[in-house]
Order: C-alpha cells, then structure tokens, then sequence
DNA sequence: CCGTTGGAGTTTTTT
DNA sequence: ACTCCAACGG
C-alpha cells in the first residue's frame, strides 16, 4: 500500500495552518501541504470550488477527508471565512468527526466552524432566530418521538377516534412521513390524507400543528420544514442566508429525504442580485412550474407537490452557489425513513452544470474482499455506477459459513473470534453486523459464556430513559411555563396524589381559558373545585416551580438540576424504590446533570439536548462490536462477521413485502455496506433454522450469497460444533440444496434436526418456511449432545440448561442472599433461585436473570 | 394506588 | 416466545 492509503485514521498529517495566500495559486503539482497525499481524484474534488459538485465517493475512498479538505481549502485560499460555509451532516458523530480532523487540519487558528452541524441542529438554530414567523418563541421545545405520541394521543381522543384502530403512533409515522416529503397540512395529498381515521387524517396533522404552536414546541421535522417555509415566504430572510454561505458541503447526501433537499436547495441559489426579482414566494413557484424543466421526468407519481418547489432556473448556472454533495447511491440505506436516492441520481440534473467526480480507489479493504462487495452491488440497476479497484493485495477470500441454528451460528462465530485473538487480532477490530437487533441477543449470550468483552453499538438512547426524561420535563417547565407536555409527565411524578381526575379538571380549566396547564394550576389551586388534598399538593408544586424559576437567576443551571431534582422528590423516588434498577437511574441523573456543565446555561442545554445527545461514550476497553448493519456505516474494521444471510430475514421480508424491488435493492446496498465495513476479512453465515417471534423456521440461504463471486468466495465448514456444514457444490444454486446438508453427518445435533424435519413437514423440506413448529422439547430432552466439545461444556446455554435441569431436578449449589460474581454484569446478590436459574440483584447491572454456571461465588 | 392480567406488536434509526 | 403497555380489579 502506498502512502496515500492511509486515509483513514492517521492520515492527516499535521498541518499548521496554510499561511494565508501563499497557496494563493494552487498548481498541478505544487501545492498547500494539506493537498499532499490525495489522489488525483480526491485532489480534483478538493480543489474544485466554483459551482456544484457531485463526490460520488464509494466506500473507504476518503469522502471524509476529501469533505475536510476541502474545507481547509476554501478557508486557506481566503475564499470564504469559516461563517460563510455550510456544511452539513447527517448525524451528530460525523459533525464532531469533521470538526476533530478539521481541528487537526487547521491547528487552533480557526475556531470553530459555526456552520458544520446536522441538519437539523442548523434547521433549529435558524428557526429559532425566527421563531417568531412560524408562530414561536425563541426558546421552543423540540419534541421528540414519545411526546407527538402523546400529543397525538390526545388530539384522537378529543376527536373521538378509536386510538385502538387508528394508533397515535401511526398518525406520528404518517405525519412524519409528510414532513420528510415537505408537505405542510395543507399540500397532503387528498388520498393519502383520507387514509387515516376516514378521512380525517389530513385534519389531525393540521390540529397537530397547531397545537404545537401552542404549545410553543416544534417536532424534528418543523425543524426543517418551518425553514422552508420561512425561506419561502420572506425572501428578504432567505436571501440574507444565501448571502452568508458562500460555500455548502453535504455529506452523505444519497440520505437527504425531499425537505432536507428542498432545504438545500433553496439556500444553494446564489442570491438574487436584484433584490426586485422574485425570490422563492409561492407566486413564483406557481407560475414558474411551466417554465420548469423537465425534473419531474424521475420523480415518482405522487411527489408531484415537491415539484413545484423546484423553480430553479435552468441555464443559470451562474444563480447556483458553490455546492458540493459527497454520497455514495450504493451505500443508501434509510430508503424506509423517506431518503430518496433520487435526490442523488439527479443531481445533475437539478444543478445543471455540476460536476461529478468519483472516487473509485478504496484504501480500505483487500482485493477479494472489494470484489464480493462489488459483484453483489452490481446486481442492482439504478445505480450512477461506480467500480471499486483497490491496490492492497487479494488477502483472504470471503468465507461463507452454514450453520444448523442460530445457536451454533453464535458458537462459530465466538470460536472463530477467540482464534483471532489468538493469532494477536484485537477485539477492537472486530465487529459482527446483524440485520436485525434481535439476532444480538444470541452473541450476547454466547459471549457471556465464553468470557468475551463485547460492547453493543447502537440501542436505546440515554435521553430516552425514563428518569433522564422526566428530568428534562422539570427543566422544560421551568424553562417554558406553557410546556403542558413536559408539566403533564411530572404532574403526579414522583406520587403527590394529583392523578387522572386533576388532570383532567386541569385540562378543561386551561382549555375553556386557552392558557397553559401551569397558568390553570396556578388559577386552580385558588378555587374550590378540587379537593384539599390534591389543591395543598398542586399549590405546592406551583410554589415550588415559581421559587425553581427564581433560583435560576442566581444559581448555576447545574445547581439548579440538583435542586430541582431534590426538592420535587424526584430522587427520593428512586432512592425510596426497591427495584433492582433504581440504582442505575440514579447514576444516570448524575450523569445528566454532570452533562449539563458542557452547556452555557438551562436554556442552551435544552435546545440541544434533543439533538445532539447521544449515547454514553464507551470505556476504550478492548473490546468486540456488536452491532445492525445500518450503525455499521461509517465504520472500519479488520474482521467483520455478518451473520443471518438467509432469505426473510436478509433480505429482510418484510422490507420485500412492503417495498418490492426497491426493496430488495436497498437489502442489496445493506450487504454491500456490510462487506465494505471489513479491511482484512469479511465472514458470511447463515443459519439452516432460526427462531424467529418465538417459531422456529427452516430457512435458505440469502441470495446474497448466491450473487457472491465464486473466485472471492470460499465455503468453510462451521467451526461451532455439531458438526454439520454447508460443504458441497458450488453451482448455481450452491446452499439452497439441502440434501447437501449433513447427509453424511450423523450427529445428535443433525439427528435432532432431522427428526424434527420430518415431524414437522412429513418429510424433506423443499426449502421453504415450516417445521420446527412449536416444538422445542427435542432440543430441550436430548441428552447432552456437546460432550465432546469442551467448550460446550463450558456454558450450557439457557434453553437447554435450563429444561435440563428443570427435568432432572438439579438444585443449584446458591442460595439465597449469597454475594456473587457475574463476567458481564459484575457483582450481586441472588435474590431468587429456580432450578439452576438465578435472579440476581446486581449491583451496577440490576436484576438479571442468569444461569448458576455463569457465576461464581464472591 | 398498586398489582395483575390480557392484548398486541415484534427491521433497520437520526434528529 | 417475549416484552411492553393499557385497562381493570382489589
């Protein structure tokens, strides 16, 4: 590998800050140090600045760095000053990820660039400097998935709709889904607006909005949408943006769904230099539809709406600032939460003029490896076509591994990674990718048995835990007295004897006066019409809330959370409670207000909050990566094992089932991400059966795999165990055949299997769905089949360990109250025993249940 | 007010 | 099969 390969983590030489016009003419060969070491390609991506660009940059081509560059570039060249660019991401980690290679590019010369965000934290921070016009107030809460719910929840029950039939949830989807598209209430089309509630969809999604105005409170998709319309409808303010950002950069941009597009393009416009000219009204974009051209060519029926947004003047090249997108349409994969590769297909069309550059040379993975990738990819039409080539050497070639079930699958898998760590692999290096996190579960396990430090990405957010968020509903009253959504949550939280009748009363009183729920409460509680119990518990916590609301004058807002959080009983709550998880909660309230440190002030943390919290940064303990395939994009790692390559589950079913071809395609790029995750090896499984919801099926194998190169591709027998492989042909249909399987095997595992087979289909299972039906006693009573193999020895695992010794009677060696040792979740103390199944009260994990053999005595 | 029970839903996930 | 939630009963 030649220098340059090195893009991905230290190839950043450090640069001291380019000394302003030196590098004033960069030439062909000579240039600003931070040039050195990119490719002809990278470089010409670098250097073009004037007018839109399209990067189409494969996997491991160095998109980021190609992205940074460019941007040390810009600001080297004195082209534009670090406000006047706009760089935008999609996820929070790739914002902080440009701004730390930027750092390191730029030294301390160029503080930070105000610009570089996520769509969304820009979309907030300039809705919230005109909050006004969409009905607002500057400090506005973003709300986030669990309160639309609740705030939809509401608006079906005022209009007598049957939450049951017609979920709030799905109203959240659907409106959600209008907001990615771009539409207000308004511009929803009529049929899909009557798909709701009978017809009455259309009018929630417009009552929604309003109550959110109320509210003072905006969801994620307002956060872009009441842009675009503020741009639209004040062209004077659009203009002043347009002004600002001479430069925009876009990564990933085969992501952006039509808003963020529409976002997009209507601040990529150079402003008008006429002030007189129309600038994005509604008029212009009325009368300007027949004049557009034709873009609608590609676009689905049914987005006819976004059409009209699109008034960009054809041959005004000059009218279309310096943009450029990096993306890569084969790595598109949040196609279901309304991305739209078409916004990537068509960049050349919508930004006449641009120019496309790709980036073909990976430095990422080796030859087999970048094959496979590539041949399977291939298999997807409507792509803008791009061949991956690498110069590293072949390496070794992909492997595809059957398996009986499920469990064998995990058991291979953590044979394979202990071998590795053998050979000196680094468990930081190797991650396993799923399609679906319930297959994490099983590697969970099976690394608890063997002792192998894994760490999970992805998961619940630590904003979406309970206690964090009823946290943030104390601050966001104090904050915003009309919060009723946050005032709602905490009313009666910890216990004060304020429950439904309250609330209600409270709900009527605010509503008949149109004021908040706090200004009711206030009222209320000098009435009569409550109880003295519930009126001295609800005056009380007004008072509370007046005297918070005062202290946050005089005392730092970390001080205040504390107090808060004290006062109200909210930590008495879960000191007070028994259960085995309080202690967690607690830890994760000091963690909150610890967090609120890195933020000015209470109204600051609050507006990010939502945004940018993400999960708790793991310890860099040496570890393996657990992980869905869609938190693998963006990642790299030496060994990368994708289990579950069988058809219903990858491709995913349902996605076929809902989605077509587009579906399966976008499956398609999802494999293809996966395999581009791995630099030295890529390792492929698949299961004969799974238990899926509970039933266990017979399953085939992907056809992925089939779609896999067979000079990249070596099939390997399953390292797990019983002793069964997807050996035999190699053909067209080379692991569907299931005669293939294990006919010369005789193992208890195989004869189980077959047994099972037969029972549950009459014979040979032609390859489809079935057996296995509700019948997991033959794996339960078999007489322990894994004596042969030591390491099953080891760890029973559960479901056998436990009927097992149900049946047998086998009492555990614990009792009661004993002190133990777990190697995953520490220290506890057993709580209940059942057979040689221990619930444990942890003292960091909280209460688990375990088996006995995976503890020991403390 | 809390605990039990019944029912429904279970891909992927950011902001 | 399992889990999470809502409604109901003590």
């Amino acid at each position: 590998m030649t220098e340059p390969s090195k893009i991905t983590s230290h190839g950043v030489p450090d640069h001291q800050p380019a000394a302003g016009g030196i590098a004033a003419r960069a030439r062909a060969s000579v240039g600003p140090k931070y040039l050195t070491g990119l490719n002809p390609e990278q470089r010409d991506a670098v250097e073009t600045l004037d007018g839109p660009v399209l990067v189409l940059a494969g996997a491991g081509t160095g998109k980021t760095r190609v992205l940074t560059t460019r941007i040390a570039h810009i600001l080297s060249q004195g082209r534009a000053r670090p406000g006047e660019i706009l760089s935008v991401t999609f996820t929070n980690k790739a914002a902080r990820e440009m701004k730390h290679r930027l750092g390191q590019m730029l030294g301390q010369a160029v503080e930070g660039m105000p610009w570089l965000g996520t769509f969304h934290s820009i979309g907030g921070r300039i809705l919230r400097t005109h909050a006004e016009l969409a009905q607002l107030k500057s400090n506005f809460t973003v709300l986030d998935v669990d309160d639309q719910v609740r705030l939809l929840k509401q608006l079906l029950q005022a209009e007598n709709i049957d939450d049951k039939r017609w979920p709030a949830r799905m109203l959240a989807g659907l409106i959600d889904g209008w907001k990615n598209r771009g539409l207000n209430p308004t511009q929803v089309p009529s049929g899909e607006a009557a798909m709701f509630a009978n017809g009455k969809g259309g009018k929630l999604y417009a009552s929604y909005q309003e109550r959110l105005k109320i509210l003072n409170a905006a969801d994620f998709g307002d956060l872009l949408l009441e842009n675009i319309r503020i741009f639209r409808e004040h062209p004077d303010i659009l203009r002043q943006y347009q002004q600002r950002f001479k430069y925009i950069l876009v990564d990933e941009y085969q992501d952006t769904n039509v808003a963020q597009y529409l976002w997009l393009r209507l601040l990529a416009q150079a402003p008008s230099p006429n002030p007189s000219l129309p600038g994005l009204t509604r008029q212009s974009i009325d009368s300007s539809r027949d004049g557009s051209p034709g873009l609608d060519a590609s676009r689905r029926p049914g987005d006819d709406e976004n059409d009209d947004v699109l008034p960009i003047p054809v041959n005004e090249k000059a009218h279309v600032k310096n943009i450029c997108c990096v993306g890569d349409d084969d790595q598109s994969i949040y196609g279901w939460r309304g991305a739209e590769v078409d916004n990537i297909l068509r960049f050349e069309h919508d930004f006449p003029g641009a120019k496309v550059i790709r980036l073909e040379r990976n430095y990422r993975s080796t030859g087999h490896i970048l094959a496979a990738a590539s041949h399977l990819i291939a298999h997807n039409e409507g792509r803008l076509g791009k061949t991956l080539r690498t110069e590293d050497e072949d390496g070794e070639k992909v492997t595809v591994t059957g398996a009986w079930d499920s469990e064998e699958e995990a058991r291979g898998i953590g044979e394979e990674i202990e071998q590795l760590q053998r050979q000196g692999e680094k468990l930081n290096e190797i991650a396993i990718l799923v399609r679906a996190s319930y297959q994490m579960r099983e590697f969970e396990d099976r690394f608890v048995t063997l002792g192998l430090p894994y760490r999970v990405i992805g998961g619940p957010r630590f904003y979406e835990r309970a206690e964090i968020r009823d946290a943030l509903a104390y601050l966001r009253v104090i904050n915003s007295p009309a919060d009723d959504l946050a005032f709602e949550r905490i009313v009666n939280t910890p216990k004060r004897g304020l429950g439904d009748a309250t609330v209600q009363m409270l709900h009527d009183h605010a509503r008949k006066r149109r004021i908040p729920l706090f200004e009711a409460a206030r009222a209320v509680v000098e009435t009569d019409e409550l109880k003295p119990k519930a009126r001295g518990s609800l005056r009380d916590l007004v008072t509370q809330f007046d005297r918070w609301r005062a202290q946050r004058e005089v005392t730092t807002h970390t001080d205040l959370a504390q107090i808060v959080l004290d006062e109200s009983g909210y930590t008495e709550m879960w000191q007070k409670d028994r259960s085995a998880d309080a202690a967690g909660r607690l830890e994760n309230l000091k963690e909150l207000v610890r967090s609120m440190e890195e933020f000015e002030n209470l109204q600051g943390f609050l507006e990010h909050i939502s945004l940018v919290m993400d999960r708790d940064g793991g310890a860099e303990e040496d570890a393996v990566s657990l992980m869905t395939l869609h938190s693998a994009k963006g990642l790299e790692f030496d060994n990368v094992f994708l289990p579950g390559w069988e058809e219903g589950l990858f491709p995913s079913q349902r996605t076929l089932d809902e989605q077509g071809r587009a579906g399966l395609e976008e499956e398609r790029r999802l494999g293809h991400v996966g395999l581009t995750r791995a630099r030295r090896r890529a390792k492929l499984y698949f299961a004969t059966n799974r238990r899926i919801h509970g039933t266990w099926s017979t399953t085939i194998p992907s056809r992925f795999l089939d779609e896999l190169p067979a000079a990249n591709v070596e099939i390997t027998e399953s390292k797990g165990g019983s002793g069964w492989g997807g050996s035999g042909g190699y053909g067209a249909s080379r692991f569907d055949d299931m005669e293939a399987f294990g006919s010369s095997y005789s193992t208890p595992g195989w004869q189980r299997a077959q047994a099972n087979r037969n029972r549950g289909q009459g014979g040979r299972n032609g390859g489809g769905r079935g057996g296995f039906e509700e019948e997991p006693a033959p794996f339960s009573s078999a007489p322990d089949f894994g004596g042969s193999f030591s390491s099953r020895r080891r760890g029973p695992m559960t479901i056998e360990g436990e009927l097992v010794a149900k049946s047998t009677g086998t009492t555990s060696e614990f009792s009661i109250g004993d002190r133990v040792f777990h190697q995953k979740f520490g220290y506890g103390r057993v709580a209940k025993i059942d057979g040689n199944k221990l619930t444990i009260a942890f003292d960091k994990a909280g209460e688990k249940k375990v088996v006995d053999s995976f503890v020991q005595r403390a």
